[in-house]
RNA sequence: GCGCCGGUGGCUCAGUGGAUAGAGCAUCGGACUUCGGAUCCGACGGUCGGGGGUUCGAAUCCCUCCCGGCGCGCCA
């Protein structure tokens, strides 16, 4: 039986006790977790609040409590420490039987629908190491909630239509035929050539990872122009010009036939038709969205559907936002002062942006074009269900069939194909439909987006409130996480490995880290860093077998155990702290990091195949119990029974505050547990039976329990060997 | 200026008002002819940024000051 169920029951027993004997009901019964298992398991100080209210001693209204209280069947042992702490012992044998017999808890099922929006790479270059940590933030969240038995729809938005991917397509039709050669690495040809083979990185559909796509050539080539930007004003002309191909919105074409125009104009020297324009943009934007896909599937990251910033554009969200907004009052035209022939929204109403100089915030430009945060309404209003036409009817995407993916096992990497899942692309054809699915209409949002994004995220908040749904306001989360930068050393490797100079001044590399910076080209790219890993995972490998190579699958005991240390170091810090990234702290393989967990698996998994090998002996199973008979459970393995048991209340306490860095600590906590016992209690040369059968029942249970709380809940891999 | 976040051993970090503030790294010293040493045991190391307050009890709550970071665009 879970802690958290016993824990209930206890405290339910103890309230009616406090009630009962004082005429009096305590505000809240909560029974902690003893902070040693010597005072007990759990732990009731409310004694010592009680004192003062009831003026009497503490040890008293303790003693007087532990006297009434009808205990549930688990508890067996009662004491009153210290001041006046109830400590509780519980019976080992029954909860370690509820357990090997995966007893479940008694809490109903949630079945209110959940939407997680993460990743939300821009689709403009490669993803980098801060992009990771927005991933696997994200991917965790998504694991706790459906272990907590809830209905959640994973988004990744595409951004596609915004300044980012116009710059690389200005790169690519107005830097110097050499430069973006320079790019690709390949020789000086003429324009069209290099598009061409620049497109031909993007392998269509979502590639296997590897290690020089689309979205490599992207990372090199965007910094490119937005220092051009800097340097030469005229420049920044084309920006303009992309920008308006972009949303001229004629659409219609074949890449093919795009390119056949882009060539005809180069040859020509002529200017590019907008048209093509705007089909070499999309194309960009895909490219870089599929070599998003790839680089998380190799984490285990998969996502039930795209939303398209040119969708919610093509298809008047935001006129429609707009309308709902106009109608209930919430904004307003100003016709006069330094916002004169904009939109706004007044937040002065609202108690958190009272005190600001400026409480009003511009939705709508006075040259007609929506903000970010006019869209960013709509989109919201949209997860909710609440963005809704004047008949009645949900304003919503047309939806297609973007592809199927599979996963072997709960951490294994994600494979597109013939999978049992599917990810779905929004449309801009309302019509298209996929059968069987219905997206978005959620009762409650989580968007991860680091702490930078707080304000926007308000306003958004704020403006499904005063359109008149509290509720969906107050369902309305704004995962927030620190940002990760690098440190000074970091830099200084990675400017040494790719044999250039980001030209940052003493002063910057005097700072404890360094901000990221995609338009600088300051960063480590995601890919990059897998492969890092994966390498000195090898190395590790190789070395600790002393001799006799590698061993055949070397690879995937590698990629294993990259993708845990990585996961676990994007998990194990807590979320509101910055994150600086240092190559070789990432690399660590011992203490406190993932491969340590792993190994710590990969040791039980084991015992049980020695076992099997010397004794015949398997796994202990549900209808052994009776080989326990009336063991007494030591203080020892008790401790690895009891924390296996807590699990529901770590991943509730977590999903509560958004924190997984606790769950984290807790399942290092246990590893660390297990490898202690691994040294004090031997399983194989043990000849007593009886003890032999509780060990490995022990051991069972601890197996069981990581592959739920690494493999299911943090997605890290658990690899036969290591 | 207003707001948010951080300041905990040499370093990196945990720590839901509760009992002796915990890990990892680093340093030093140890452990198995037993299921794998990516392990384990021990030692060293802390005025929890400073000061005041609330409380039976404060790293945790309140006030104030100091240091560091971020946010407050008709940018995206």
């Amino acid at each position: 039986m879970p802690l958290n169920d016993i824990r209930n029951r206890a405290a339910a027993a103890l309230a009616a006790a406090v009630e009962a004997e004082f005429d009096h009901a305590p505000d809240e019964v909560v029974l902690e977790v003893a902070p040693r298992r010597d005072l007990g398991d759990l732990a009731w100080p409310g004694a010592l609040p009680l004192a003062k209210v009831l003026k009497r001693a503490p040890r008293q209204i303790a003693e007087a409590v532990a006297a009434r209280v009808e205990w549930p069947a688990e508890i067996v042992r009662v004491e009153i420490a210290g001041p006046g702490f109830l400590n509780l012992w519980l019976d080992r044998n029954m909860v370690l039987s509820g357990l090997l017999l995966n007893e479940r808890s008694h809490d109903e099922d949630n079945a209110e629908k959940t939407v997680v929006e993460h990743t939300n790479i821009n689709p403009n270059k490669a993803a980098h190491i801060g992009h990771l940590r927005n991933a696997v933030l994200g991917d965790v969240l998504v694991r706790c909630l459906r272990h907590l038995e809830n209905e959640v729809e994973t988004q990744n938005y595409i951004d596609d239509t915004g300044v980012q991917v116009a710059d690389v397509v200005v790169g690519l039709l107005y830097l110097p035929e050499a430069v973006i050669a320079e790019c690709l690495g390949v020789e000086t040809v003429r324009r069209d050539e290099l598009i061409d083979r620049a497109l031909a990185l993007d392998p269509g559909g979502v590639p296997a990872a590897s290690t020089s796509d689309f979205d490599d050539f992207c990372w090199a080539l965007y910094p490119l122009v937005t220092a051009r930007y800097a340097e030469d004003e005229a420049f920044k002309a084309h920006r303009a010009e992309i920008l308006h191909a972009v949303e001229s919105g004629e659409g219609g074409l074949e890449l093919d036939q795009a390119l056949q125009l882009l060539r005809g104009a180069v040859i020509a020297g002529e200017a590019v038709p907008p048209r093509a324009i705007e089909r070499l943009a999309e194309a960009v934007a895909d490219a870089n969205m599929r070599c998003h896909l790839a680089t998380m599937a190799r984490l285990g990251v998969g996502y039930d559907v795209l939303p398209h910033e040119s969708d919610i554009l093509h298809l008047g969200f935001w006129q429609r936002a707009f309308e709902l907004l106009e109608a209930s009052g919430a904004i307003r035209l100003e016709s006069e002062g330094k916002n004169a022939g904009c939109w706004v929204m007044s937040l002065a109403d609202s108690p958190e942006f009272a005190d600001m100089d400026d409480p009003d915030k511009i939705l709508l430009r006075s040259n007609g074009t929506v903000t970010y945060t006019g869209k960013d309404i709509a989109y919201q209003l949209w997860k909710f269900g609440l963005l809704i036409d004047s008949d009645g009817s949900r304003h919503d995407f047309g939806y297609r069939q973007y592809a199927d993916w599979s996963q072997e096992a709960a951490a294994a990497p994600v494979s597109y194909g013939d999978g049992a899942h599917r990810l779905a692309s929004t449309s801009s054809d309302p019509s298209e439909r996929l059968e069987g699915s219905t997206f978005g209409a959620a009762s409650r949002v989580y968007n991860v987006i680091d702490v930078r994004q707080s304000y926007p995220q308000k306003v958004v908040k704020e403006a499904v409130r005063v359109l008149g749904h509290p509720q969906a306001a107050d369902a309305s989360i704004h995962f927030a996480y620190e940002m990760v930068a690098l440190t000074p050393a970091a830099v200084r490797v990675i400017e040494e490995r790719s044999g250039t100079s980001f030209g940052l001044s003493d002063e910057e590399l005097d700072k404890a880290y360094i901000e990221m910076s995609g338009r600088r080209g300051i960063g480590v790219r995601a890919d990059e860093f897998l492969d890092v890993l994966v390498d000195a995972a090898e190395d590790a490998i190789v070395d600790r077998l002393q001799g006799g190579g590698a061993p055949v699958d070397v690879a995937d005991r590698a990629s294993a155990i990259a993708v845990g240390a990585l996961r676990y170091l994007m998990a194990r810090q807590s979320r509101n702290r910055v994150l600086a990234f240092d190559f070789d702290e990432a690399l660590a393989f011992e203490g406190d990091t993932g491969p340590y967990l792993q190994y710590s698996a990969v040791r039980a998994s084991k015992i049980f195949s020695k076992l099997m090998e010397r004794r015949g002996e398997g796994r202990f199973g549900g209808d052994e119990l009776d080989k326990l008979g009336d063991i007494e459970i030591p203080d020892d393995l008790w401790g690895l029974v009891f924390e296996c048991a807590r699990r529901r209340d770590v991943v509730e306490q977590s999903v509560a505050n958004l924190e997984f860095s606790l769950l984290a600590q807790h399942v290092h906590n246990l590893a660390q547990i297990f490898h202690r016992l691994y040294h004090s209690n031997p399983v194989v040369p043990e000849k007593d039976a009886t003890l032999r059968a509780l060990r490995r029942a022990v051991f069972t249970l601890f197996d069981d329990e990581m592959h739920v709380l690494l493999e299911e809940l943090l997605g890290i891999p658990i690899p036969e060997e290591m």
